[in-house]
DNA sequence: GTTTGTCAACGGGAAATTCCGTAGATGGGG
DNA sequence: CCCCATCTACGGAATTTCCCGTTGACAAAC
């Protein structure tokens, strides 16, 4: 039911800049990105992702402003299951073990995570 | 300091399989396959995969055995950073809240997860 | 009105990816 | 000995990806 949701690397880069700043136009896009790309090259890549019906445009002023059609989070429910069948052999905690295995996580974000994992125990509706 | 890991879909693939079996043949890797490719594209995949330093090979009888020389948690490691930046805005905690979010995770590994967390936050050393 | 700057459209070239056909080597069965 | 099956090596075609130059439209500045 999932209808695919498949990047190529630089694709990504671009999708991400869209859902950080929610909508932007190629100059926007471009000045965002790392890495020093010319014009055409966000332009295509824009392009591309609309083709795709990843994103989608409206006209502002003489340029367009694009926004994203996908959520972030459907991107990352297909990327994570992926990662998780291909890399760790479908193991949840295998996933889990090396996300924490990060040295900079905080001991915050570690609260909150455990916390989470807390909520979805204590409401589950598995048996 | 950390060497670039990054796989095609179509490598991915193959290297999914060398993970699960330790180590395969061309023809064992093509029967492990999903999609059915012939022999001559299983192999290509393979040569790919050696001229780029993530696989090696031995002499098995008259074929070859592929061994892979990554481990899947350095891969693991670099995807899961590469989605957490793009898709989470750099957060572990959505990360987590999308990886928890499946519906088919048993309580068992739910828990085995929140025993995971629990010995990260109790043995840290963050200030 | 001319110049300047910004923009989208178009097209194309280079490289990577994907897939396979063919050739040649090798060993086993008849 | 000869044929067949299996395997690797090689090369190439088709497609996708990536990047940019060029062009023409348009408006603001001069």
């Amino acid at each position: 039911m999932e209808s695919e949701v498949y990047f190529t690397p630089r694709e990504l880069d671009v999708m991400s800049v869209l859902w950080r700043t929610e909508s932007a136009t190629v100059a926007e896009v471009r000045e965002a990105l790392d890495e020093p790309l010319a014009y055409t090259s966000v332009l295509s890549a824009l392009q591309t992702l609309e083709d795709k019906g990843f994103v989608r445009h409206e006209p502002e002023g003489r340029a367009y402003r694009y926004f994203p059609t996908v959520a972030s989070d459907a991107a990352g429910s297909s990327a994570i299951a992926r990662i998780r069948e291909a890399i760790f052999q479908g193991s949840a905690t295998r996933l889990l073990a090396q996300l924490v295995s990060d040295r900079d996580l905080s001991r915050d974000e570690l609260e909150r995570m455990r916390r989470l994992l807390d909520e979805r125990l204590g409401g589950g509706t598995t048996p």
